[in-house]
DNA sequence: CCCTACGGATTGTTCAACAATCCCACAATC
DNA sequence: GATTGTGGGATTGTTGAACAATCCGTAGGG
């Protein structure tokens, strides 16, 4: 009948006034994403409390409603609460780097070994990572650099076609940024993967999943000891000169 | 009406408040667990709405509170919020079982592959998950083989050593238990995996890791198949007798 | 130097209210 | 008869103010 002249049409409004309603979304989810954005911005140093008065007033919203917006945080590792003492961003320590590059090098390289979904579309975001990386590169925006290596990594789960795991990668993602902060100097971390993120998406191009999956793996074991290496400089540092 | 139903349990969460006062801390996680455990239980079923103010009285919490606690519950993917709709216990379909397997198929098989926490400790973790599944089993308590299968898998999860990965492992698993629920009969979806789970824990008792992994593979990709079939025929069922 | 009491600040939680939005039933229209 | 307005009621999103509980720094007292 006339109905299926129709769908097509009623689809793709659907479709608008859901994606309307995603950007728009409920004030809660835009102070949630305005400090996450701080945070992983690096404005919000890891250790800053969040009286949560004074941030309502900043962000403009009621107290009740900040409150569940730094909930979502908190939940996502990228806050810590305390029982009466508030919350603040996160300190991750060599406990969390460990804890973290355990899940991926379960994760990534399984990822590119056995994911069902190496396609032409993921392929060219991952080209696409790549470019953005060597252009930030370029700039000298190592800013710009963590941001593609962040995009380069979650497109390399995305070949497991698992919108969860995705997100949660995303987590794990998002908490990397605060152990790079950390760091004083981004360049020596991010730098040398740019090459390696090239080479591991020409062998996935080429069907090689084999070489992409342990070079991938190497990749992630020396970022994580060159990270435990620099959390151990922070120490150092901290038991020589106390407050 | 859906109020009647909703009736005689939100009589019991609020007998179950006092109980959890003294053990967890602050209200809003009170509520989330009791929430969540009425969920995993099978007490609220898929597509249950939970209205603010009831559920609030009925938990003995301001609705503000209560919020927090359905905020958190949704980011688990336990229930779905709609925006001026309100929350419901999420209703899962063929795509959700598809996209948690294609998770699960990439975590499980490589910790069990590449895990470097396979110590006493998360062996004895296994056979005591397996010890609990046959004796649920014995009792005719399906419910309880589930928990079990539940703690087997988080089992195996945990020989990654990371206890993001764990968090992340326990999402998925909750969200499987909103997937049994939909099935009618429950022992067809436990009873054949309690062998496959003794079989893969002798496995790596004996260090024979790649037999472990292989099996589990396999176990997850016909559990899979299974789920998809069933929830082909409640498909099938609903569109057979609309109403 | 250690301990303790005290006061201010912050969080945990509640309550009451209002606008925005959705749902449903009912009337109006072709 | 099916489709389209059109209230009215219910529910959510959000706010503001309030109060008790708890923490932290500080000032005395031993």
């Amino acid at each position: 009948m006339a109905a299926s002249e129709l769908d097509p049409l009623l689809a793709s409004l659907s479709a608008a006034r859901l994606q309307r309603r995603a950007v728009m979304s409920t004030s809660a989810e835009r102070a949630a994403h305005a400090l996450r954005e701080q945070v992983t911005e690096g404005t919000l140093r890891s250790g800053t409390r969040l009286p949560e008065v004074r941030l309502a007033e900043a962000l403009g919203v009621s107290r009740n409603t900040l409150r569940e917006a730094l909930s979502q945080l908190v939940a996502e590792r990228i806050l810590v609460r305390v029982e009466h003492r508030g919350v603040l961003v996160a300190t991750p320590d060599t406990a969390a780097v460990r804890d973290v590059y355990a899940a991926r090098r379960i994760i990534e390289p399984a990822a590119v070994l056995h994911g069902p979904a190496v396609d032409a579309a993921h392929l060219d975001a991952l080209d696409a990572a790549v470019r953005e990386g060597t252009a930030a590169s370029g700039r000298g925006d190592w800013t710009g650099v963590g941001s593609a290596n962040q995009h380069f990594h979650r497109a390399v789960v995305a070949l497991a076609g698992s919108e969860r795991l995705v997100a949660q990668m995303e987590l794990l993602l998002a908490e990397m940024r605060l152990f790079f902060h950390q760091m004083g100097d981004p360049e020596p971390f991010h730098a040398p993967y740019l090459d390696e993120n090239a080479v591991i998406a020409g062998h996935l191009r080429a069907g090689r999943r084999e070489a992409a999956a342990t070079r991938l793996a190497a990749y992630l074991g020396t970022a994580e000891e060159q990270l435990v290496a620099g959390f151990g400089e922070i120490a150092e540092r901290a038991r020589t000169t106390p407050a």
